[in-house]
DNA sequence: AGGCATGTTACAGG
DNA sequence: ACCTGTAACATGCC
């Protein structure tokens, strides 16, 4: 689900709800996640803070008090929820509708607070993980160590991304989608992206001009911005009980849209769907090149 | 019932 | 070393 600008978006509304409550225990539902959790390393968070929450592509980074790290990925299901004193529950993005029942099966971890507020783990395939490390453990992991640049930050550029794609005989959604080369990135943008790009998705990177490079970085730039703003867009709204329907659909020009006509408005084609590196890849045959 | 799903990683083979 | 494809993880939805 989450791509860099829902995970943005949960740091976001969680510096807002949880930084300086004292934890005060945490709870086990299931602990096996992507990577079995190790309840007993847990005891050296009880009675510290949350002091501060970093995103870094898709991964969240938590600091804790006395240099201790907590590193989390949401997989693709993994979401937060937030209760509050009174008992009420606060998604933590707004693309998530909360329905009580069907949630509650897969609140994963619970850290409760001194004051009784709760964050849960939610994530129903339990594809993310939750990992906590001290300073130099966290400095060496794995996880961050190869990831390419921020797609928001000034080294994200033209010549970063020329240089990178010169003599590398890989197709530009293959390349877009490699952590190493652009991190943060998930299917959905990357197909959206060579959509407003007008660039076909099957194309070799070698075979891009210089504008073709330029109108990638900056398509990445606006809509991951504009995603971000919006508060997060690439989700489905997989609640059903108050009868409305997702935002999903209405955000997105090519992803999904498999038969249906081109957003173009001067086209008449329809939207193409092809498997590229195991991956759904929608595209217009007509507008991307 | 079978296929598909927003992510990451390992491995086999060219 | 680089590249590709496939499978695996766990669960739910259509």
């Amino acid at each position: 689900m989450p791509e860099l600008p829902e995970v943005e978006v949960v740091k976001q509304s969680l510096e807002k709800k949880i930084l300086n409550l004292i934890i005060k225990k945490v709870k086990f539902n299931d602990i096996n996640l992507r990577y079995r959790l190790n309840k007993g390393g847990f005891s050296k968070i009880i009675g510290k803070k949350f002091k501060k929450i970093k995103r870094r592509s898709k991964f969240l980074i938590f600091e804790i008090e006395r240099n201790i790290y907590m590193l989390v990925h949401l997989g693709m299901t993994g979401k937060f929820f937030f209760i509050d004193k009174k008992n009420i529950k606060y998604k933590t993005s707004f693309y998530y509708t909360i329905n009580q029942k069907k949630d509650q099966k897969h609140d994963r971890v619970i850290f409760l607070f001194k004051n009784n507020q709760k964050l849960i783990y939610n994530d129903v395939r339990k594809f993310g993980f939750i990992k906590l490390y001290n300073r130099s453990e966290f400095e060496k992991n794995f996880h961050l160590k190869k990831l390419g640049p921020e797609p928001l930050e000034r080294d994200f550029n033209f010549r970063y991304l020329k240089e990178y794609f010169f003599k590398r005989n890989r197709s530009i959604k293959n390349i877009l989608m490699d952590q190493n080369c652009i991190a943060g990135l998930g299917n959905i943008y990357v197909n959206e992206i060579l959509f407003l790009s007008k660039i076909k998705p099957s194309r070799k990177v070698v075979s891009l001009n210089d504008i073709e490079i330029e109108k990638i970085i900056k398509n990445t730039k606006r809509i991951l911005n504009k995603s971000i703003k919006s508060g997060g867009s690439s989700i489905k709204d997989f609640s059903s009980d108050n009868g409305k329907k997702g935002l999903f659909q209405q955000h997105f020009k090519v992803y999904g849209r498999k038969g249906k006509k081109c957003s173009n408005v001067d086209c008449n084609n329809n939207i193409t769907k092809s498997s590229i590196s195991n991956r759904a890849t929608y595209y217009c045959n007509q507008c991307q090149k």
